[in-house]
DNA sequence: AAGCAGCGGGAATGCGCTTTCCCGATTCAC
DNA sequence: GTGAATCGGGAAAGCGCATTCCCGCTGCTT
């Protein structure tokens, strides 16, 4: 017994399927009030359940959002993903998930997939890449976004620009000032902290961390502070972790830059990692090996990741506002060709135990 | 400029619309080789996107799985939902997503779209309830469920059956021994601790918390101890950090029952939440008392969710294969209408340091 | 050599719905 | 009272594709 149809619902309410039509879905033409009832009747009697597909085939819209993430299980992007969801269901539309680990093959892959269901809008968070394995995917990813854009598909993007968009018809971004915001905790950080600092940074080209990595440098110099090293790795926790292990040895060893160390009274090490995961990450490392935080060395990390809140050491970061950066990367349902091709948002140094001076009696 | 289309594809290949749909879809008769070639040409030069729409229309399925759950950020839901993503992806289908904040009422609604979308297959994670106040929004939802059954729907749902339903085609669930794992983490727990025990609980009525309830009070039982005492709250951090709070109060107060207590040597309580978050709600509103785990009190939950991992004291839970879970809540795709009606999972008691005897040196 | 199965391709139908177009019946203005 | 404008409803044409049916052809059997 299949499902039954708009004809069926029309024949038990006498009526033709045009009719039934626009009384059971929001149409310019109102049928009289008689007719609307009967019709209405008729199709609570039947269970009917109006088919999306063949609605999304005559209206040429799907009432779909696809999105697009690394992983549905980083708390990066599960908040994301909050937000989007949010949003779609503000627009009664649904929304389509594609995972892809942050390869731009996957991602144009999904892409396609989307615009072959004919979303009607797409939303990409997770990084971009300018990797030069990256670039024959990043070129073919773009093409498949402009092709969807001059389709009429909306797009919306976390962060940056996809690499080498050419269209600007209904393509919009958050974006995220990453650098500023790197800055501004790395002179927060600098004020307070006389020890070494290091980067523990994302695979090259990757322009969030890219991004984070520069605007950290950046203020440190605007502190007067050398530039501190880059531990390149993961951009994840299993990344954090080794970067991590990797830094315990610099810290235990004897002696070391600018003479701190434990015994001199401030963190021999200040860790900056371009994401919470990531610190969290080193963070493990640093305790597997016996030290802590902020004892042996300080560590903030970037997001402010819902985790964070029960995680102890209390971590140092920059509070974004996830979800509101999820539900403003949907593009607005009726707008216009020539929609904001760029909505700001603004994050917030969070300073926390973590980089607190030694020395403080643990809370 | 539109997407092109089959028909236009196939005009340009100089062949009818038939032949093209059969090479540029795996159908069972195959084109000639030279035919096939010229087809492919053809549709890749316009860059040919298959409408799934009207695929869709045209085979009635849509290679479109839903899911159902109660919040993606909460990290048990996120961890299932990764399965489910990749059990998709295997079976070369998207998924589409829908939260619903556990009630009924949404999830009704959401069987109805994805019906509506002709989803191939649903999967409803999150717990079910008998809450009485859910008795009408349980039977809607359960006649949802049947009637997108009998049109052919296949669903899977993570723990326990939907309360009501009847149809016994395509329907299948993933249990979970939260009764027996319970009980066999109360005897463990038994074992070593003197103290009293509570429970915190999720709302009554709420399938997978009374279940686990249960399960902890009859391995009590079977220690040859009392039933705990059983706080109701809610289902999430929040609740956690609620109970927590009132707990606080009687750990603190002077005296207590069974002569218990910080200088009696061993946790004057040992809480159980039934799932991780609300222990981890617990532990922080214990800490945010100045109180110690597991110096002041004991605690366990349930779940082993990823965050874990990285919180600090190492939880005691029962380890659920969150991400296997997801992937066989998934229907398989050509499976017959008899289906098998249930697989199992299996969990496993994890003893970590919060539930470690008290005095022990911290880590 | 005639007959038949088999194959490769096209014409046509239908999936379920929206939407234009059309037509008879009212209602309004003059 | 007649014309035009309006309203309420139905007929029909797609939306883009899969698929059944049909037809002309080749290659085989007897």
């Amino acid at each position: 017994m299949a499902a039954s149809t708009l004809t069926e619902v029309a024949r038990l309410a006498g009526v033709s399927p045009a009719t039934a039509s626009r009384v059971l879905n929001g149409s310019a033409r109102t049928p009289g009030p008689d007719i609307a009832e009967r019709v209405r009747k008729a199709a609570d009697s039947l269970g009917y359940i109006p088919n999306a597909q063949a609605q999304g085939l005559a209206k040429s819209s799907s009432g779909l959002i696809g999105l697009i993430v690394h992983d549905i299980a980083d708390p990066y992007f599960s908040a994301i993903a909050r937000g989007v969801q949010t949003a779609a269901r503000h627009q009664n539309k649904m929304v389509l998930l594609a995972t892809t680990a942050g390869s731009p093959a996957d991602e144009r892959a999904a892409v396609a997939a989307f615009a072959a269901r004919r979303a009607d809008s797409i939303v990409i968070a997770g990084s971009r890449s300018t990797r030069t394995s990256d670039r024959q995917g990043n070129a073919e990813l773009a093409a498949e976004l402009d092709r969807y854009c001059r389709n009429g598909g909306r797009v919306g993007v976390v962060g940056h620009a996809v690499v080498g968009a050419e269209s600007d018809e209904g393509y919009h971004v958050v974006e995220v000032p990453n650098e500023d915001l790197a800055a501004a905790l790395a002179r927060e950080l600098a004020a307070s902290h006389a020890g070494e600092f290091v980067i523990i940074a994302g695979p090259e080209g990757l322009l969030t961390s890219d991004d984070r990595v520069r605007g950290f440098q950046r203020g440190l110099a605007d502190a007067g502070l050398p530039p501190a090293d880059v531990l390149h790795t993961g951009f994840d926790r299993t990344g954090g972790y080794e970067a991590g292990l990797e830094l315990t040895a610099r810290i235990s060893a004897p002696g070391g830059s600018r003479g701190a160390g434990p015994d001199a009274g401030y963190p021999r090490l200040c860790i900056f990692a371009v994401n919470d995961v990531m610190a969290i990450g080193a963070t493990a490392a640093l305790r597997s090996k016996g030290l802590r935080i902020p004892r042996d060395a300080a560590i903030a990390g970037f997001d402010d990741i819902e985790t964070l809140r029960d995680f102890r050491p209390a971590l140092s970061t920059v509070r974004l506002p996830l979800e509101e950066i999820g539900r403003l990367a949907v593009p607005v349902a009726g707008s216009g060709p020539t929609a904001a091709a760029t909505v700001g948002v603004t994050g917030e140094v969070t300073l926390r135990r973590s980089t607190e001076p030694a020395g403080e009696p643990a809370t």
